[in-house]
DNA sequence: TCCTCGTAGATT
DNA sequence: ATCTACGAGGAG
């Protein structure tokens, strides 16, 4: 008898690992390891996934209570290795194990079982199915084939036919009517009708210049020595790290595809992880222009049958290397030899939900399950990454560090100018530009030069101030301050969703929720005000093109901005961060910084690295051609390290400081932190379990090897979310701790209580 | 004595 | 998560 492991597909603590259920006979052929299966459990129907199939069934199970497994409801989507992988997520991250399986399953495809108005367990199958067009040709008898003289539309679809096979929609876009002529010519054997599979989320090829790679004649030594290091790695087969650190600018994109090339060389395949951000048109169609149809596309702005589509072209071994988001990680790829983690050092690899896995790790994981290579991507690494190779090893692997400190071609890293706010007049009272950030754009628009500028906006949205009461409007739902969006004319809540109508002053209708005032007025900038002041300050021929959230709202908006700009004479691109990274335009002479420091003065331990990151990412965006760049950066808190060191190109006077300050406050990369969040419509049962929840860690952790510090519980920065109230524990570990595990036995062992949730963030990134 | 409600405990 | 078993408390 043969069995199978199931995870059942019911997430919670409570139910955790998986069950064995008897494979009929029935099922024998298609009952494998990574099928979705429809089992009993616990009386009733569950969804679950297989993890393994064995002859045994497990010590201590009773063979007599051993259920079959009723029906598999989908083909395998993943292997032995996935399984394990997501085993793995699931004790590291401290998940459930069936939310990390899920990870690994086809895209589009829900599979739940939910109890219908009767009671009864119902299932529900929700399928993304691949679709087919219809392809016509001349037989070999249609061929000679002539119509009659009045049949006119015959004609045009034999004419049309007689260049080669065509997509009946396509020929009918033609030939109106051409569907029902094809029909009745393939029933008289003149065309044959064929269903080809077609293939969504390929994409109209980008005329953007930079969006094709050609192959530059020779590398520099910085690529050949980061290949070599790659090629040793890939060789020895066992999950060994190469992290590429090299300077913006520096052909880190020529390295991955020289590396790629030799693993498919040697027939295995790669996986590329791009953070959502950055995975453009650019960035697509290099990979495109150097293998072709060998490549699968992986992003959340695909529709679902497009994501079907890419994700089962890796399944079917169509393709070999797959591009993606964090995602992209579990692509159903044989054989992988290289998982390569672009722009490592970015936060958007950690998942803000369950899992709460960080893509880099999972990575790590992967290539030592499957004996590949992981190559790590950055001009400003983690500090994380930073400290592994320093130690020349993490958890039994090799972490090597290869650096790329110049540009090929020769172009010079950009001029670094610091501009401090304070001590600089702005030219006319209010404006956003200093007179030296004022006058390098005026003069950019006389050499016909392209301009690039980032207005940093997280911590930075604008909000509505009464200037009699001093009120800021804040959420009914959630202790967050409203944002007041100028176009829309209404404040909206960024944690919720919320949105009302407001004017803000000097229209006539504002009024003061407090006080009634109708001084109720617009503080910080927006992207919006920015492109204003633009519009008025150069000359009418210089294209202003806005990049943010609002402007790149529908599909493919960003591409169609990023082509404006590409094509245009001399324009400057405004933008939040999503125009900071990878953006490749030779002819980009200046980079200004609007307001470098705001993201300084958020409540987070990481927010310095945020900023450095961020200021030599846009930074490198300036000068990438034969002309030097320059870069202004405007702030209010010009002594920070974290911004001189930008000017100084000096990255280890920034490291120096923030090294020190994570060691005196036991931060990563010196400790792993965990953040626990607590939240419910009751604050006293909040309270009460959290505090439980508290005392059950300091108890547990007591005694342990290393230092183990437990704060809170506390109130969090966003203490209220949808009416929940919330409160949190953080926990700090040594780096070699095993904190997922021990806070998952925690949470576990706390009576169970309703109305509260519980979230476990290990590692995590957001403590807000 | 039988029924209802609430909760502990297990789920292959 | 949700099903079942079991015990307390209340009406008949």
């Amino acid at each position: 008898m043969r069995y199978a492991k199931v995870v059942p597909d019911i997430p919670t603590r409570a139910i955790d690992g998986c069950f064995d259920y008897a494979i009929p006979d029935a099922l024998a052929g298609s009952c494998d390891v990574g099928c979705t299966v429809l089992v009993s459990f616990a009386h009733r129907l569950a969804v679950g996934y297989v993890v393994d199939v064995v002859s045994e069934l497990a010590e201590g199970v009773n063979p007599l209570r051993v259920l079959p497994v009723e029906r598999v409801l989908a083909e395998p989507a993943f292997d032995r290795v996935g399984a394990r992988l997501a085993q793995w997520m699931a004790a590291e991250y401290a998940a459930p194990a069936s939310v990390c399986l899920r990870l690994m399953l086809a895209p589009g495809q829900t599979t739940r079982v939910h109890k219908d108005e009767a009671g009864e367990w119902r299932l529900a199958v929700d399928r993304t199915k691949a679709v087919d067009d219809r392809w016509a040709q001349l037989s070999v008898t249609g061929r000679g084939f002539v119509p009659r003289r009045n049949a006119s539309r015959q004609r045009r679809v034999v004419e049309a036919l007689a260049a080669g096979p065509m997509r009946v929609a396509e020929l009918s876009a033609m030939v109106p009517g051409a569907g029902s002529v094809v029909t009745a010519l393939a029933k008289r054997g003149l065309v044959e009708v064929e269903h080809r599979r077609r293939i969504r989320g390929v994409g109209e090829p980008t005329s953007l210049s930079s969006a094709s790679a050609p192959r530059p004649d020779h590398l520099t030594d910085g690529q050949l020595a980061a290949l070599d290091a790659i090629a040793r790695a890939t060789d020895a087969g066992c999950g060994d790290v190469v992290l590429v650190d090299g300077v913006t600018g520096s052909g880190k994109t020529e390295v991955y595809l020289d590396a790629i090339e030799r693993v498919r060389e040697r027939g295995r395949s790669a996986i590329v992880l791009v953070p959502e951000i950055s995975l453009t048109a650019q960035t697509v169609g290099r990979f495109r222009s150097r293998f072709g149809d060998d490549v699968a596309i992986l992003h959340s702005r695909l529709s679902s049958g497009e994501r079907f589509d890419q994700w089962d072209l890796a399944r079917s071994g169509r393709v070999h290397v797959v591009v993606g988001a964090r995602s992209a990680l579990f692509a159903p790829l044989s054989n992988v030899g290289l998982v390569i983690v672009d722009e490592e050092h970015e936060g958007s690899y950690k998942q803000d939900q369950a899992p709460r896995y960080h893509a880099r790790e999972a990575a790590a994981e992967l290539a030592r399950l499957r004996g590949a290579a992981l190559v790590l991507g950055s001009a400003t690494p983690s500090l994380e990454s930073l400290e592994r190779c320093r130690a020349g090893s993490w958890r039994g692997v090799r972490w090597t560090r290869v650096s790329m400190p110049e540009r090929p071609g020769g172009s010079r890293l950009p001029s670094v100018r610091i501009i401090d706010m304070r001590s600089t007049f702005s030219p006319k009272g209010g404006s956003v530009f200093s007179s030296p950030l004022r006058d390098a754009l005026l003069d950019r628009a006389e050499k016909r030069e392209k301009s690039v500028l980032l207005l940093n906006r997280r911590g930075f949205a604008s909000f509505l101030m009464c200037r009699e009461c001093g009120c800021v409007p804040t959420c009914p739902h959630c202790s967050t301050a409203l944002t007041y969006h100028e176009r829309t004319h209404s404040l909206a809540c960024h944690t919720c969703g919320s949105a009302w109508p407001v004017r803000a002053y000097p229209d006539p209708s504002t009024k003061c929720p407090n006080c009634g005032s109708r001084y109720l007025a617009q503080y910080g900038v927006g992207t919006q005000r920015v492109e204003d002041e633009l519009r008025m300050l150069l000359p009418e021929d210089v294209d202003v093109i806005r990049m943010d959230a609002d402007t790149t709202a529908t599909k493919g908006a960003h591409t169609r901005l990023l082509e404006q700009f590409d094509a245009s004479e001399c324009a400057v691109l405004v933008g939040t961060q999503m125009i900071a990274k990878g953006l490749d335009f030779p002819e980009v002479t200046l980079v200004g910084v609007v307001n470098a420091d705001t993201t300084l003065k958020l409540p987070d331990f990481r927010a310095a690295e945020r900023t450095y990151n961020l200021l030599e990412q846009v930074a490198g965006r300036a000068g990438r051609g034969e002309r030097p760049g320059e870069v202004i950066i405007q702030t209010y808190w010009a002594t920070h390290p974290a911004i001189s060191a930008v000017a100084t190109h000096d990255r280890s006077s920034y490291l120096g400081y923030e090294l020190e300050q994570r060691d005196e406050a036991y931060y990563p990369p010196y400790s792993r932190l965990a953040n626990l969040t607590l939240a419910g419509l009751s604050e006293r049962a909040v309270r009460e379990r959290a505090s439980a929840l508290a005392v059950k860690i300091r108890a547990r952790v007591e005694g342990m090897e290393g230092e183990w510090e437990v704060l809170g519980p506390a109130e969090c920065v966003r203490s209220k979310v949808k009416d929940r109230y919330r409160r949190h524990i953080v926990v700090k570990a040594p780096v070699d701790a095993e904190l997922g595990p021990l806070l998952d036995e925690c949470a576990r062992a706390l009576p169970a209580c309703k109305g509260v949730t519980l979230a476990i963030d290990v590692d995590a990134y957001d403590m807000l």
